[in-house]
DNA sequence: ATGAAAGCGCTAACAT
DNA sequence: ATGTTAGCGCTTTCAT
């Protein structure tokens, strides 16, 4: 009587149906070879029980675990976390259960992950790596578990990747900046190493480079280096500089404070650029002007590729896509949006 | 030669280290009745392999699965990034995997999730619940799934809870702008049928009554339906108010989009006080101040109260764990801190 | 269209 | 300290 809730099987149902195990089993994937009034007969049984399948046993036995991991550098980034949210949705369309982890943009944490996720017999992974190489994923890919990288390409490796135009945006944004006459303007990156990172630097540079200016670089290691400390000779003195474009959103948030510390106002004293867009952007005097990435589009778009590549027959080619970002101009920039005349 | 590295098992490890499958099993678990030299050869033999063991296997006999679920009601949100973070690295330290899933707020969504979940035989939930009503955890409480409930507490159930003074906090920031002489305040929230909500309109109408003014209240089913139009009425013309409270975050992010709208500007022309601290909340002239929820230190709590149940021999009595939120003052209150003088 | 039997990879009794 | 024997709950040959 206790113990009854703990333990109902495809057995208790297929007997309290009057058929064979494998018939209910049939009827719980719901196989074409079945008289729809066997099926219905042991739905029944199922819903008077209160039957739920046990995925680890179907797994088992299948091979598939129904499950996909995601793996992301940080969650509180607003772009991650849209991406999270959109991944989710494909997933759930597909009855797949996402396992989530934080690599915290450590490689060596990312590549545990991925280590226990393989041992969870996941059946795909989206990949926001921690970074450009390709090592994190040997066992993953021995195994034959489709993986899709996502933001950040993996080098020379055979795998889908969903990416923007990060090269392209920046040089953009930098133009915006030069075109306002501002010559001397400080990128601010973190990462370095990082595929995303570097490709935005170099738009900057190529950008700044014709314009017959001299780049300015503040890349750290990391992000959470990002101290007002660090950032303060490019704030006064003789290095002064004239505006800043801030290469994601940590980076964007972690100047912002600074600025703020060091009592500077952005437009009148520093013109900035925000790589990276987010919800209170233009409650930011003057309104920051950014580069917006389809955050929600990336991570619809992976969660797409991957359940293709989980599905198919026989192994296509790998899907390079590339997406464009939106310029958004609030005043930040120079600019007077009307909301701010 | 193809397939082999899709299948090593406990008996390939077991065979080349010359032991019987049972022992490698020990050695997998390092069981303390084995000798460290039989252990040693075969942690050999499985580096050797490559072996991964399968948790799915593992899981089905041992009916744990080494997965807790976390479902929370939008991602988006930064208290709820912070808490999910939290338990992920709680979750980690004891080689668990986090399985999340988003409600949207939406209960039907909600117990659909729960109950994909409980398929996967997760070993534990941690859940933001989308509505205070105990129904959806039935399927949960019947198979004596540990479960802590974390923001949102359920009515009249016997459920480890972990919540911070709703009311206490929401009737102190009240009172922080009556205190400036405000009597006209605006309380904006939404999905009032929520506890967490419920309890801060109950603390900010004690506060309001107290002061002998009228509660004002703008609820919303859904924060979605927080519009500027909505807004508007309360913003200018016979029932213009002279201060606002906003309930939690995205309700906050809603109305100083609706203020910017309509170009008004925070305390000289509406005076807001934030349930809910953010990242940029002191980018926000003149600083916004909140009530700051300890969101890490709640999904560090959950998860640690979740872990123990989980390990627990016998039933121990619910724990109810209720923490203290800080009021940080910026400026948006009418105070002036020293930072925007 | 349905059933019987075997076994996925592992752990848990019970030996020895 | 180590091995043997059963299964966990399901899906999959292969019969019927």
């Amino acid at each position: 009587m206790k113990t009854k809730s703990d333990s109902i099987t495809l057995v208790d149902v297929a007997r309290l149906a009057g058929v064979s195990l494998k018939t209910a089993s049939r009827a719980l994937n719901d196989s074409p070879e079945l008289r729809p009034e066997t099926g219905a007969r042991v739905l029944k049984a199922m819903e008077q029980l209160g039957y739920q399948p046990n995925e680890l046993a179907r797994g088992l036995k299948a091979k598939r675990s129904a499950a996909i991991a995601m793996i992301v550098p940080n969650l509180a980034d607003p772009f991650t976390a849209a991406a999270v949210q959109a991944v989710q949705d494909v997933a759930r369309e597909t009855g797949h259960a996402v396992i989530l982890a934080s690599s915290g943009g450590d490689a060596a944490l990312e590549e545990a992950e991925l280590q226990i996720m393989l041992r969870r017999q996941i059946d795909g992974v989206v990949l926001m790596a921690a970074s450009s190489g390709k090592s994190n994923l040997k066992l993953l890919l021995a195994r034959n578990v489709p993986i899709v990288v996502f933001d950040e390409p993996l080098r020379g490796e055979e795998v889908d990747t969903i990416t923007v135009t990060n090269r392209k945006s920046a040089r953009g944004a930098t133009e915006h900046l030069l075109a306002h006459g501002y010559k001397r303007i400080l990128a601010v990156g973190a990462r370095p190493h990082l595929y995303t990172c570097s490709e935005r630097v170099a738009g900057y540079r190529s950008a700044v480079k014709s314009a017959g200016a001299e780049p300015i670089e503040l890349l750290v290691q990391h992000e959470s280096d990002l101290t007002p400390e660090l950032l303060s000779p490019f704030l006064s003195g003789p290095n002064r500089v004239e505006a800043i474009f801030t290469l994601n959103w940590v980076c964007t948030m972690r100047v912002l404070r600074a600025l703020n510390a060091a009592k500077k106002k952005i437009l009148t004293d520093f013109p900035l650029v925000s790589f990276d867009d987010f919800e209170l952007a233009e409650m930011i005097p003057p309104g920051l002007t950014v580069v917006r990435q389809p955050a929600h589009e990336l991570g619809h778009q992976a969660a797409k590729v991957l359940f293709e590549r989980m599905s198919e027959t026989k192994r296509q080619p790998a899907r390079k896509i590339v997406l464009g970002t939106e310029f958004i101009v609030r005043g930040s920039c120079g600019c007077k949006p009307k909301a701010w005349e």
